[in-house]
This record gives C-alpha cells, sequence and structure tokens, in this order.
DNA sequence: GCAGAGCGGAACGATCCGTTCCACTGCTAA
DNA sequence: TTAGCAGTGGAACGGATCGTTCCGCTCTGC
C-alpha cells in the first residue's frame, strides 16, 4: 500500500498524473503542460512517456467527461420521477464540472470520431431526460437550452473548487426553478449551429 | 460629413479605434492588439499614437464600461416599481455586455485609482437597487448573488453579437423568475473576497 | 509649396510553450 | 549479486506569438 517498486509507483503515477491534469486544465483550459507536471509532482518525461503529446492528453480527459455525463445520464434514467430524474441528472452533471472537461475541452484540438460519436450518444441520452420532463417545464423550453444552462453554471467561478461546487449548487437551484415556472421565454431558441460551434475549431 | 481632411479622418479613427477594440476584446479578452488594428482598418501605429499601451487601452475599456454601469444603474434608479427598476436595470447592463468589458478585462491588468473608486459607486448603486426589490425575490438573496448572476449572463455567447444579445435576455428571464420564486436558497452566499478575487492579478 | 502630423506595416526583442534529449537512479530479473 | 533498463527530472531547443518601436511615405493645413 505504501511506496513499493518502480512499477507500482509508475502505476500510482498515471491517477495522480491524470488528476492533476483534470485539475489544472478545468482552472484554465489553455494552461501549459508544465503546469500539470508541477502540479502531479513530477517531471516533464513522466508526462510524455503516457501521453503522445498535450493534445493526446486534452482528448483522453474530454472523453472522459463524455463517459462521465453518459454515466450520469444513464442513471438518472432508473430514477421512476420524471423531474426528479432530470434534476438529478443535471445536478450530478454540473457537480463533476462535466461541461468544463468536454465543450470548453473540445475547441482545443480537432475532435475524433470516436469523440463525435459518444457526443451523439450523450445529446440523445440528454434529450431523452429533458423531454421526460417536459412536462414539468415553462412553455417554449426546449433541449437546446440545457446546453446553455450548463454553460453558465460551468461560469460561476471561485478559486477554491468545493466551493466552487457550492455555489453552482445555489445557482443552478435558481435557474432550474426558472426553468418550471414562468411564462413563455423569450427569443428563440438555440440552434445547434449555434450550440456546437465550438467544435469545428482548426482542423 | 465625407472624408474631410486629415484631422478630421483622425477624430474619426477615434471612435473607430474604440468601437473595434471593444467588439475584439468583448469577443476574446487575450486578444492581441494587431487584431484591433485588423478589425479597425487601421495601422498598429494608429493605435499606438492615441494609446501608451495595451494596458491603456484596456483600462479606457474597462472604465467606459464601469461609466456605463453607473449610467445604467442610476437610470434606473427613477424607475417607481421596486422590481421594475431592479429588473430595468440589469437587462440593460446584459445588454449591454458591460460586465464582460469591467470584470473579464479587470483581471488583465493592475487596478486604477479612479477605476476602484467607480466600482466602488457602482457597487453601491447596485446594491441599493437590489435592496429596493428585495422584498420581490426568494429568502436568502442577498447583493453579493447579483454578480454572480451577471456572471453566467456573460458566459451565454454564440459567434454573432446581436444574437448573443438575444440568447441572453432569454436565459436572464430564467434568472431572474428564479431570483423571484421558490424557498430559501442552498450554500451560503458569496462573500466579498470570492468576488473579487479577479481584481487581485500581478501588480 | 512645405513642414510635419498621421499613418502603414515591417522588424525587433522578449516571452512562452510544446517537445526532445540525455544523464541518472534504483528496481527487477536472472 | 549485478547487469540492464524502465522510469524519471529537468535543461535545452525551436517555433510561435505578441507588444512595441521605428522608418519611410502621404497628404493636409497653413
Amino acid at each position: 500500500m505504501t511506496t513499493a517498486g518502480r512499477t507500482r509507483q509508475a502505476a500510482r503515477n498515471n491517477e495522480v498524473i491524470l488528476a492533476a491534469a483534470r485539475e489544472v486544465f478545468l482552472a484554465d483550459k489553455r494552461a501549459p503542460i508544465s503546469a500539470v507536471a508541477e502540479r502531479a509532482g513530477v517531471g516533464i518525461s513522466a508526462l510524455y512517456r503516457r501521453y503522445a503529446s498535450k493534445e493526446d492528453m486534452l482528448r483522453t480527459l474530454c472523453h472522459d467527461g463524455l463517459q462521465r455525463f453518459i454515466a450520469e445520464a444513464e442513471q438518472a434514467m432508473a430514477i421512476p420521477g420524471d423531474w426528479a430524474a432530470f434534476e438529478q441528472f443535471v445536478r450530478g452533471v454540473v457537480d463533476a464540472d462535466v461541461h468544463s472537461l468536454t465543450v470548453h475541452l473540445a475547441g482545443t484540438f480537432p475532435p475524433d470520431e470516436q469523440l463525435t460519436a459518444d457526443a451523439t450518444r450523450a445529446n440523445i441520452l440528454a434529450e431523452a431526460l429533458f423531454d421526460r420532463a417536459r412536462q414539468d417545464m415553462r412553455p417554449g423550453a426546449v433541449p437546446a437550452d440545457l446546453t446553455m444552462l450548463l454553460e453558465m453554471c460551468a461560469a460561476a467561478r471561485v478559486p477554491d473548487p468545493e466551493r466552487t461546487r457550492e455555489l453552482r449548487g445555489r445557482y443552478l437551484t435558481m435557474l432550474l426553478d426558472g426553468l418550471r415556472r414562468g411564462g413563455e421565454l423569450p427569443g428563440p431558441a438555440p440552434t445547434v449551429e449555434e450550440l456546437n460551434w465550438r467544435w469545428i475549431s482548426t482542423p
């Protein structure tokens, strides 16, 4: 359990490095790769032994984020209440800061085939959860709004990550209440093109 | 009115450059100064003739943003209805994207004495408007929440500025409805230190 | 007609960052 | 026990970016 041989230490580094990368790139998606090494307490070599390039690292992070998104959605699907399922799903996604790990990182490298496939599946699941809860929402709300709501929640941010989670819970409560009650929403809802413009990036 | 002498053209450039700077830095606060010149259709010299440095330019933009914020607040103060005054104020601020011009730019250069004085005045006005409308809000809401709400609205963004305004109106409606109705808000409200951490920056 | 304000944009120097490379360490396997 | 190498730290490199300066040109205002 303690520090064992070189191989075990290396295996532990796998997790340490991934966690450090997640923390660093969550705080600043344009962070240099040396910041990840510093945060992990390792040299740069330890990073390049595991990932072919920075882009490779970001892709892994993005992939993990999408998996987490999908997992949260599938888990919420099993909940009986329609609105309860939707709320648990959204709160789980916001709590894990999945949005910063996916959409925010997506613009920094050309999309992957696997990535787009996962993104499609994630969208289908999210839409299903949204549609289930639609009867409890104000008129005019559409699934595309969910993306923007997640984006807005991700913008609430203070230096301390734990406190950030707490504050996001506070404002997510306001947003969800505003999603349920009220009259017709003003202005046309966002289109798919307007939501996916990040992904285009530089090919 | 048309292109007159050199001096008139130069005077016109004053506005053109300022407008270009606002557009460019609103889209990306880390944008290079050459992007401003390109957008304005002038050379880099025309910029440096007017502003001593990039920091000087950002400071001017930030100052103008704060002035606009204060103007919106004072204007809204005259409205009789408490909630109506507050709503008009917030919508005006979001519509002008004042938040991106002030808080977002504030972190990129050391604060100015004039700037902090204006910021204090802006805070007092905003707090007054908030307190007037407090009776119409859900329990637990505090003025500090307003900063976060503006931050979240500023995060709603698509490539087209006009469409961005439209979408922000949509989600501001949701946020304001969520600010009025509902039970006690969860989690402690943000503190002053948590809200002003951007301003510290590198001295 | 001419002095110089105003300007365009190339050039410069500083900084930053991704990636490579090499010397070194100490476990592992025989 | 020991030879060998997987794993590592971090300096060094090369490319890119960007703020700022500078020089030569234009064209106006007097």
